[in-house]
RNA sequence: CGCGGCGUGGAGCAGCCCGGUCAGCUCGCCAGGCUCAUAACCUGGAGGUCGUAGGUUCAAAUCCUACCGCCGCAACCA
């Protein structure tokens, strides 16, 4: 069995962030809930594609290069591997990241305007509204009317103005967009954001969308038009398939396309489902199959106590590498994927933080390890004699093995990772430290050595199974564990199933970690 | 009539879609136990009429209606 035919294919995104500043943990929350659904298809046996990126031919990219007195491009490329730097420090495993000031993406997003174009789609008209000289852009007209007509900025009248630019006919995919919603329920995910998809369209329609900018230097010219340059979503979201070879390795298109799943924040869930996917059909290609909108991390303000939105203004926005540097990669990502439910919101607070890493991984998984190898190693010198061919017991009372993955399979594809975690820690690791109260091994390896090793035999059979369920969520300690015996499938190998059932492996079960004075270096040393 | 979310023991949450076996989990508190382990682990306990009022039902935290309270929906920002 040395081929593997036809490989299923799982192509994911996330948004791709503008480099104005330093990613923060609500930028990562979004990398980490789908990092783990990448994870999680590769230990399936799927061919992922996992693609990041930054969004970097904006106005604003350009304002803050030049503040720093460097060129925007030279800015962009800094800040590309600052994001990348945050990423792999937090075990992101994307297989490609693309920058959109690259001209590899410019190429492929001319070519893709100029289908849509040659397909009758975009027309020259005007836009007209309200303009700011102080700014140079134009304001909504809630702006203009909460502001009694004047620039909150400038506070000076803005001014009514008209200006030539290019249309993408949204309009007329309204009624294949309606249908398109109602009738794959997966394609807008959680639930709720779809019923407010489809209401937003049913109740106030679709219009035309300029995706032209007039005059700007930064940014990637209409090919039909040079005058203009491509505004935001018929560059941004292009990122999608130009990453994937749209345009220029047509045969890599064709084995990605359509996308699996896009994670996005759900501020920007109207643009992934009902513009994206009809610039799609515009250019004659498929919609993607599934646009996730995952919730938003607040910061809990530990002296007032008060909840508050991330905000420069504020004052509250952390760096993902002051949390990794406080603790893990691997606490930062069990907080987060534990403590903050994907499709809704969550909130971040030290002590809070402090409180789930010392109860669930310091006390609960880490030291079950602990207890479980010190025993291992003192009363069988990490070797449980006699053991190979020999199927372990269940330590679980009642717990039916293959249905409880099954049920976590369930949370992780629906990317319930909050409820997969408590699956885990409630029904599988408290019970385990349960089993080795009631059975006390330290103490029956006075009376009865074989039942005692029988008892360990099979309380390392909880660390295998708890292992391979948390390999997607703590990759590093994950494997710390799973390697610290000589379980016979290889770490790189195991899959969910394999979590699933007891079985017995050919050699005599064994502690193959580092032990020094017959113990190990705490996997999660708690915190104060 | 804008849209959406939330309201469960002291704190933070799960359960609600598919009504009964639900009042559960973590932290904190009290009392025990244990000593293999990261001052950890285990057992027991106090503490909630599941926002309020109605309704459906043999049965509601779970479904329906109304109401009350809190939060998000301009910008920096996912």
């Amino acid at each position: 069995m040395t081929d593997t035919p036809q490989k299923p294919k799982w192509f994911q995104t996330t948004a791709i962030d503008y480099p104005n500043s330093r990613p923060h943990i609500g930028t990562a929350f979004e990398k980490l809930g789908a990092d783990v659904q990448a994870r999680y298809r590769r230990m399936e046996g799927f061919d992922v594609f996992f693609l990041m990126g930054t969004d970097e031919n904006t106005l604003k990219v350009a304002d803050r290069a030049k503040e720093q007195g460097l060129d925007p491009q030279t800015y962009c490329n800094d800040m590309a591997k600052q994001f990348r730097a945050v990423w792999d420090a937090l075990d992101i495993s994307y297989d490609t990241f693309i920058q959109t000031s690259h001209e590899r993406h410019k190429q492929c997003c001319r070519k893709f305007v100029q289908k849509v174009y040659d397909n009758g789609h975009i027309y020259k008209g005007s836009y007209e509204g309200w303009y700011c000289p102080g700014c140079e852009e134009f304001k909504s007209d809630k702006v203009h009317a909460e502001n009694a007509g004047n620039c909150p900025n400038h506070k000076r009248p803005l001014v009514r103005r008209a200006e030539p630019c290019w249309f993408f006919r949204l309009s007329s995919f309204q009624d294949r967009l309606l249908k398109h919603l109602k009738e794959n329920p997966e394609f807008v995910q959680p639930e709720s954001r779809r019923n407010e998809m489809i209401g937003f369209i049913e109740a106030e329609g679709l219009q035309d969308l300029n995706i032209s900018r007039h005059g700007e230097q930064w940014g990637i010219p209409l090919p039909f038009d040079p005058e203009f340059t491509i505004y935001v979503w018929f560059d941004a979201l292009l990122t999608y398939i130009t990453g994937i070879g749209y345009g220029d390795d047509e045969a890599t298109f064709r084995k990605h396309w359509p996308c699996d799943t896009h994670f996005i924040g759900k501020d920007i869930t109207r643009f992934h489902t009902h513009i994206w996917p009809a610039m799609l059909w515009a250019a004659g290609e498929e919609a993607p199959r599934q646009v996730f909108s995952h919730g938003f991390v607040y910061v809990r303000n530990e002296e007032s106590g008060t909840v508050e939105k991330i905000s420069k203004s504020l004052g509250n926005i952390i760096d993902p590498m002051q949390v990794i540097g406080a603790c893990s990669a691997d606490a930062f990502r069990y907080f987060f994927l534990r403590e903050c439910p994907f499709p809704s919101d969550g909130e971040f607070g030290w002590g809070r933080f402090a409180e789930v890493y010392n109860s669930e991984l310091a006390n609960n998984l880490g030291n079950l390890f602990s207890r479980e190898m010190t025993l291992t190693w003192k009363n069988f010198n990490g070797v449980f004699d006699g053991t190979a061919g020999k199927v372990p017991e269940s330590v679980v009372p009642g717990l039916d093995l293959a249905q409880f993955v099954c049920d976590v399979r369930g949370h992780v594809e629906a990317c319930r990772y909050n409820l997969a975690l408590q699956e885990v820690v409630q029904k599988f690791l408290t019970p385990t430290n349960q089993y080795l109260e009631a059975n006390a091994p330290w103490k029956l390896v006075k009376t009865d050595k074989d039942a005692a090793k029988r008892v360990l035999f099979n309380a390392t059979q909880s660390l295998r199974v708890a292992s391979i369920l948390l390999k997607p969520f703590i990759p590093k300690s994950a494997e710390a564990i799973y390697t610290s015996f000589n379980f016979p499938t290889p770490w790189a190998e195991v899959k969910y199933a394999d979590a699933a059932e007891l079985k017995a492996q050919p050699d005599d079960l064994r502690v193959t970690a580092t032990v020094v004075d017959g113990k190990v270096a705490p996997l999660f040393p708690r915190i104060g």
